[in-house]
DNA sequence: TTTTGAGTTGTTCGA
DNA sequence: GTCGAACAACTCAAA
């Protein structure tokens, strides 16, 4: 009766600290280790995503002894398909607690019931503590992230579950839909499980101590640069938490709580699946938005760093070039497209999601929310980021704009953060101000105030 | 049920 | 230059 169990790897694509797999090796008699490469996720990612995606089922393959199956299709079809061909027992996966992830999930388990009663068994999630898990006394989710982080440390991290010392792969024959690395020619983040814990390492180590000082300084390598890990999985959460705190400190207590966050944010998709895309909280829903061919130039002015705000340029042209932007740049940014340019929030996620390799819908979106104030723990309308004042305050001596935007390079010190007042005018190739930020602040501030009547 | 304290990340203005 | 108030009032969570 038993045949081999597939490990069907989605965003946990690492070896260690992996129960699925634990379940999947104790399940069958090998494991087939499978990787779907799903168009409707592939399709909309951007060379840095689909770059690092790569690098990293190429290092999962060389941990499967090079078994990894790679196949390109719908998984509703796919993954009952790699079952008949290889004679498999059941499938092994970590929960998917996204919107995507759960209709996916439910679809195949009932296409592999319909395969002769295959099981899809769920061993894990990507978080530390798994959604819907982490609930007010009276049963009902919190809304609020700080009581929520109170339940959550309540709740406890579970231990890393351990690694297998070896696992009896089974390589299933057939197409090899593992597509080539995108040729991309900028520092990618090294992909894979090893390179993850090199990193976390060496963050640890080095900058842990200092993080709760430096974590908002884009203009110095402060911090961890887990994000993307995170989201393929290349290391687990509960990994870093325990880890962070067997190394103590401010800076370790403060890196926890930015793991919490990411876990708060998974909770509310969990538990409001609408909230992806539609606002959290609908208070605003009658606010005024600028359309038109002009709204429309300066949203690709914002796309691509050509603002005319330095520190904004320098953010947006970072997350171009390196499919990655530090969290104060993102607060930074999004503000400026939501207050300085009256964009829904919507449009600027999109834009996130599409080049950041650590792309992620909970915290991604609800971050978003965040800025616009629509979301949990509602950001007062009356914060409006100025991004001359942010850039003096989280880039002092200018070397994170200089690094992003070479027109001001010849620019000494923070001076680069208002080019318009150096002595011999705007250097040559940087574009005017698309606005005028203290009047458009004004427009905001007005907009919310009408829609709250 | 009512009360109480608190809520990630800001900016501007005027003393 | 520094500091506190104002921005405005609402919802959440727990006692």
């Amino acid at each position: 009766m038993s045949g081999p169990a597939v490990m069907w790897f989605r965003r946990d694509l690492r070896v260690g600290d992996n129960p699925a797999l634990l379940a999947a090796r104790g399940a069958g008699d090998g494991v087939v280790p499978l990787f779907v490469l799903d168009p409707r996720v592939w399709d909309a990612a951007g060379p840095a995503r689909r770059a690092f995606l790569v690098g990293c089922l190429e290092a999962l393959r060389e941990q499967t002894d090079g078994a990894l199956l790679v196949r390109r299709g719908d998984p509703r079809e796919v993954v009952p398909a790699v079952v008949r061909e290889t004679g498999a027992g059941s499938v092994h996966v970590a929960r998917d607690t996204g919107p995507y992830g759960r209709r996916r999930d439910e679809d195949v388990r009932a296409a592999l019931g319909a395969e002769g009663d295959v099981p899809l068994e769920e061993d894990g999630t990507a978080y530390a503590v798994g959604p819907g898990r982490v609930l007010k006394g009276d049963g009902s989710p919190f809304q609020v992230f700080t009581p929520f982080s109170k339940g959550w440390a309540q709740h406890g991290v579970p231990d890393p579950a351990s690694r297998p010392r070896s696992v009896p792969w089974v390589a299933a024959g057939g197409a090899d839909d593992l597509p080539a690395a995108p040729d991309v020619d900028y520092d990618l983040l090294p992909a894979g499980e090893e390179a993850a814990l090199a990193a976390w390492r060496t963050f640890r180590d080095e900058r842990l101590d200092g993080y709760a000082e430096e974590r908002d300084r884009p203009d110095l390598d402060s911090t961890s640069r887990m994000s993307a890990y995170l989201h393929l999985g290349c290391v687990h959460p509960r990994t870093l938490v325990k880890e962070a705190r067997a190394h103590g400190g401010e800076g370790a207590e403060a890196y926890v709580r930015e793991l919490c966050f990411r876990d708060f944010y998974a909770d509310v998709l969990w538990h409001r699946p609408d909230s992806a895309w539609e606002a959290y909280k609908p208070d605003l829903a009658g606010m005024e938005h600028d359309t038109g061919a002009e709204a429309g130039r300066k949203v690709d002015a914002w796309r691509e760093g050509r603002t005319g705000f330095p520190v904004v340029d320098a953010a947006l042209r970072q997350l171009l070039a390196q499919g990655w932007m530090h969290n104060r740049m993102r607060m930074l940014t999004a503000s400026f497209l939501v207050k300085d340019l009256h964009q829904r929030w919507q449009v600027g996620a999109r834009h996130f999601l599409r080049h950041l390799v650590d792309g992620d819908l909970a915290s991604n979106n609800h971050g978003w929310q965040w800025v616009a104030g629509t979301g949990t723990d509602a950001s007062p309308y009356f914060r409006v980021f100025n991004p001359v004042t942010q850039g003096h305050k989280f880039d002092p001596h200018g070397d994170y704009v200089r690094r992003w935007v070479p027109e001001l390079r010849g620019v000494e010190g923070s001076a680069v953060h208002e080019p318009w007042d150096l002595p011999d005018g705007l250097p040559e190739g940087y574009p005017e101000r698309v606005v005028d930020h203290k009047a458009e602040r004004q427009v905001a501030l007005d907009r919310y105030a009408a829609v709250r009547g």
